[in-house]
DNA sequence: GAATCGACTTGTTGGCATACAC
DNA sequence: GTGTATGCCAACAAGTCGATTC
């Protein structure tokens, strides 16, 4: 038998295990609908799914394709002569091209990277290459440097921005809706479709995420001889700006892109595509989520099936986590040093036979993408915890966990079990089904709409803690958080004096037994259940926000929940759909609210 | 079969418009 | 009308994964 076949099938054990022990019960106790009005819905998917065939039997993704290119950051404007950039205490006037990464540099000021050496250290090498024989010469310490004044006029033109008269707003708002118009367009096939980032990156100073080696390096500014140009031959095509040529146009229809150029700092390719309202990316994302649901009506069997192979052998390697990424190999002091599931070393875990009132606990702690902190401690089954054990003996901490596993070999393996399964259709899949289960668990029919809204967002939220999204508390939350209560407090205060007030009008009209007291006591009883209702909603905002506090519900709603679930939801309790998703994200799930009814199943 | 490349998705952040409180 | 909190969105970094190259 093939090593790595067993890693794997250890891997998915364990990933499972670690998701969410609930769900074994929870799928076993599911029936696999297709659609809830199977006529209907199965004819639009089969019509779709036609098309999308007779489209892609070739692989190509469009027929005709027309763009107007890219538009491109503003050209340099010179400082004025009065901000000066000071050496060694003296005034010293710069080279235009060495003045104008001085100015992203003197921007950055209040940012705490141009405290940090290996910013500073990159900063400046790639600032000296700008500068004239005679700036390198004389312009040997970036501690010398004091670029103060620069970052005062910065900041004094930002204020004057702020200050603009509306006239001059709604002028510079014109001019951007003109550019929008003319460029933030394309023609694919005829559809009109938004194009999603069709302004070139402007030049400045990398920022990487975590400890990156490569902070502070010059992004240097993209001119149209870097850009590739892709439109169909028969459009028309983009023009360069005057007196300038494109690195290339090419006709390629079996990608997405309309133009690309390679970045500097990593040498990776950057594209302009489409905004994900068009139907390109809608259809690759209703793809994605049925892919999902594919391996759910499979993902009893694969359970089994890696139960039996991981039974009958022993001294195998146990492979962990599902929730997490599956881990590329990266280049050592090219990026930042974070892992996912493949990646794991030994110095990411550690084993505890006895955890408080559990046995065989294994804790996690490492950097994930975008270096978050992933920490968990989960309970696992004997054998694997001594294979875990097993495995961690003779190794020093910064060897790899898995050694014979990379993502290439895990997702080879995912394939043979089920077509085009991958180790991100578990995360996926695991996201929608928790969020369609909570939302079950969590939604009661009797609620308000704010209650109703406030159990949707615990759903949610279960999600974003499962693929751990988490944020940085915003920095007023606590000031917010005051605000919110002091107005609960003021409500509270209203509310008794509006209930004395109707407490007073039914007195009244106990003894006059007139019409107008009758009236009254009317007004005040529905001002009171006003203000209950204000009350109520004011207390389900604070609730939401303090569980919000250090969650980011936006990835997985974006990116791994099955927006059939949110519309089929929203339908089925009479809920706005405005109050789920906002404008962005219902031109992007267009698709799901079009296509799902209120019994739909995920 | 490892390394690299290319295309595309996922993720966080910060600036800005807008809603809201005063 | 003005100041401030909030939510939206663009920007862009950092992943995943299949294809290609060595």
């Amino acid at each position: 038998m093939n090593p790595n076949h067993c890693h794997c099938c250890i891997y998915v054990l364990i990933v499972d295990k670690l998701i969410n022990p609930r769900f074994t019960q929870f799928i076993s106790a599911f029936v696999y609908r297709f659609e809830c009005k199977p006529k209907k819905v199965k004819v639009e998917h089969d019509r779709k799914a036609q098309k999308r065939k007779h489209e892609y039997t070739d692989g190509s993704k469009w027929r005709f394709l027309e763009h107007k290119g890219p538009v491109f950051a503003p050209p340099y404007e010179p400082l004025p002569d009065k901000v000066r950039f000071y050496y060694d205490g003296k005034p010293m006037k710069l080279s235009a091209p060495a003045e104008e990464v001085a100015t992203f540099f003197s921007k950055m000021l209040d940012h705490e990277y141009t405290t940090k050496d290996i910013f500073r250290k990159n900063f400046f090498k790639d600032w000296r290459k700008e500068m004239t024989s005679e700036e390198k010469s004389k312009i040997t310490d970036l501690n010398k440097c004091d670029f103060t004044e620069m970052n005062e006029y910065f900041k004094a033109q930002s204020e004057a921005r702020k200050q603009m008269s509306k006239e001059e707003k709604q002028k510079i708002k014109e001019e951007n809706e003109r550019l929008v118009q003319e460029y933030g367009f394309c023609i694919m096939d005829n559809h009109k479709e938004r194009i999603g980032n069709f302004r070139i990156e402007p030049p400045g100073l990398f920022r990487g995420r975590g400890d990156h080696p490569k902070m502070g390096m010059l992004k240097r500014r993209i001119r149209p001889e870097d850009i590739i140009i892709n439109c169909s031959k028969d459009s028309k095509h983009p023009k360069p700006p005057p007196g300038t040529k494109w690195k290339e146009v090419r006709h390629d229809n079996k990608v997405t892109w309309l133009a690309s150029w390679t970045e500097n700092i990593q040498g990776s390719i950057k594209y302009i595509m489409l905004n994900p309202s068009s139907r390109i990316k809608g259809e690759k994302d209703w793809q994605k989520y049925e892919t999902a649901r594919r391996l759910k009506k499979c993902v009893d069997r694969i359970r089994t099936q890696y139960r039996d192979d991981w039974k009958s052998k022993e001294m195998r390697i146990r492979k962990t986590a599902l929730a997490l990424r599956a881990g590329n190999e990266k280049e050592e002091g090219e990026t930042a040093d974070t892992v996912g599931c493949c990646s794991l070393r030994v110095e990411h875990v550690k084993l505890y036979p006895k955890m408080d009132d559990q046995e065989y606990v294994v804790e996690f702690d490492f950097l994930g993408k975008d270096s978050i902190r992933y920490y968990n401690k989960i309970p696992v089954e004997k054998r694997v915890f001594k294979n875990l054990q097993l495995f961690l003996e003779n190794k020093q901490p910064e060897d790899d966990l898995f050694d014979r596993l990379n993502t290439s070999i895990l997702n080879k393996h995912l394939q043979e079990l089920m077509d085009g399964l991958t180790a991100k259709v578990f995360r996926t899949y695991n996201a929608s089904i928790t969020l369609q289960q909570q939302l079950k668990e969590l939604t009661c029919p009797d609620d308000s709409i704010p209650a109703k809204i406030l159990s949707y967002n615990r759903a949610n939220r279960a999600v974003a803690i499962l693929c751990n999204h988490q944020r940085a508390p915003p920095k007023t939350f606590e000031k917010s958080m005051q605000n919110l209560q002091t107005k609960i407090e003021e409500k509270q205060n209203q509310l008794s004096a509006a209930r004395k007030q109707l407490k007073v009008a039914k007195s009244d009209h106990k003894a006059s037994h007139d019409d107008k007291s009758k009236k009254a006591v009317e007004v005040k009883r529905k001002a009171v259940q006003r203000i209950e209702e204000q009350l109520m909603k004011l207390q389900v905002q604070a609730t939401d926000r303090e569980e919000n506090k250090q969650i980011a519900l936006g990835t997985s709603k974006l990116n791994y929940l099955d927006p059939r679930i949110s519309v089929a939801w929203c339908k089925k309790w009479g809920v706005g759909i405005e109050k789920i998703y906002n404008k962005t994200q219902r031109e992007k799930f267009a698709w799901a609210i079009d296509m799902a009814e209120k019994d739909y199943e995920f």
